[in-house]
DNA sequence: GCATACATACAACCATGTATGTATTTTTAT
DNA sequence: ATAAAAATACATACATGGTTGTATGTATGC
């Protein structure tokens, strides 16, 4: 076949990103073949291979493509030194972004559910591990900090926050017909930061 | 190779379950072979044909040697019509069950972290909804409901305080060395109950 | 004219599943 | 009770396909 102009090379790169990332979604990673991904983008294994060293690094590039959506907007709370209600509306906004971006509800999914490799693993990390981080700094603020219930230090609170967002995605991801996230999402997000608040 | 004796061919059973435990927790589900797990065990690939139809069995059967320790207890709760403070010990042991029991832990870990299979989120799904089923119609009786926040259904706390769950279990299965979950837990669990509770 | 952006062809390897062999155990018939 | 028959609990051998990686071809943009 006939070389590609730059431009359109970029996009079957993109398209074969697209294509890893919906037979990922629907099969898992695993279960997936180069082919079936190179069938889907409408190319053949050796556009894959062209642009990707090997399965591997075109997960990456798949992972590459999604930011943590709460991770700049954590940043600057924590800058700003913004309020606890702030961060509030920073939790519903994430949640409802899962539920109504089709990328991000496919990558997390896969994430989540759809992957059992270690880099998938390191990429959770990476990309809960900082908005721990984060947490524990703007709860460790004194003016943060003293709204907390009394015994909670920044470093716990930062954990149930996080770990209570991590079983929410999960348990949508796993059922997202089953109930509506959009819906829930400020009384789910209530319940925690009662729990952590002093009454 | 002889025959084995009827006792002896249990006990090569459980061998292979033992193995296949501990392989799927090292490498993962998909990436383990039934040759790998037959070496583990200190038998051949024919011995695990015997017992088990295929690999797809055999990971079913791993996983149903663990039975959701929490259920059980939330039936007793229910039945009982035991106080909310019962239920809070429940889910402190729960959490310090997963820390403490190898078992536990390896089984748990293989289902959330280390397979990406439909069987592995039905085994999911089948261990955490009847737990959520419990918990709604505990959450139901009128002197439970009663100490709930002023706007949270049986339906949402059931859901948030297992959520909340999978969040602890999901986060502490990624990285058990990171923190102590049983000195954590009574923490944990305090939150979400703070959070549920009317103040 | 040379590098590019692929398609096509080829080699090699696992992993699976099944078929077969076999030494015992267990059962059955006498 | 005992010998023959049958079933058991595997090990071994083999056939197959699917997937990966690489090597090569090739038309075209630059």
């Amino acid at each position: 076949m006939a070389r590609k102009t730059k431009a359109e090379a970029e996009a079957t790169r993109e398209s074969i990103l697209d294509a890893a990332e919906k037979m990922f979604f629907e099969q898992g990673v695993s279960r997936t073949s180069l082919e079936q991904i190179a069938r889907a983008a409408g190319v053949t294994r050796g556009a894959i291979y062209w642009h990707f060293r090997n399965k591997q690094a075109l997960f990456e590039a798949m992972l590459g493509r999604v930011r943590n959506p709460m991770e700049a907007r954590l940043a600057d709370l924590l800058e700003q030194q913004r309020s606890i209600d702030a961060l509030r509306d920073i939790c519903v906004d994430s949640l409802r972004q899962l539920a109504t971006s089709e990328h991000h509800f496919r990558v997390f999914s896969i994430l989540f559910l759809r992957t059992e490799s270690d880099t998938g693993l390191a990429a959770q990390e990476e990309i809960s591990g900082r908005s721990v981080q984060l947490l524990q700094q703007y709860f460790g603020i004194p003016a943060v900090r003293n709204t907390l219930a009394a015994d909670i230090t920044p470093e716990l609170a930062a954990l149930a926050l996080n770990s209570h967002f991590v079983g929410i995605y999960f348990q949508w991801l796993k059922t997202p017909d089953h109930w509506n996230l959009v819906e829930q999402a400020p009384a789910l997000v209530d319940i925690i930061f009662r729990g952590l608040q002093r009454r």
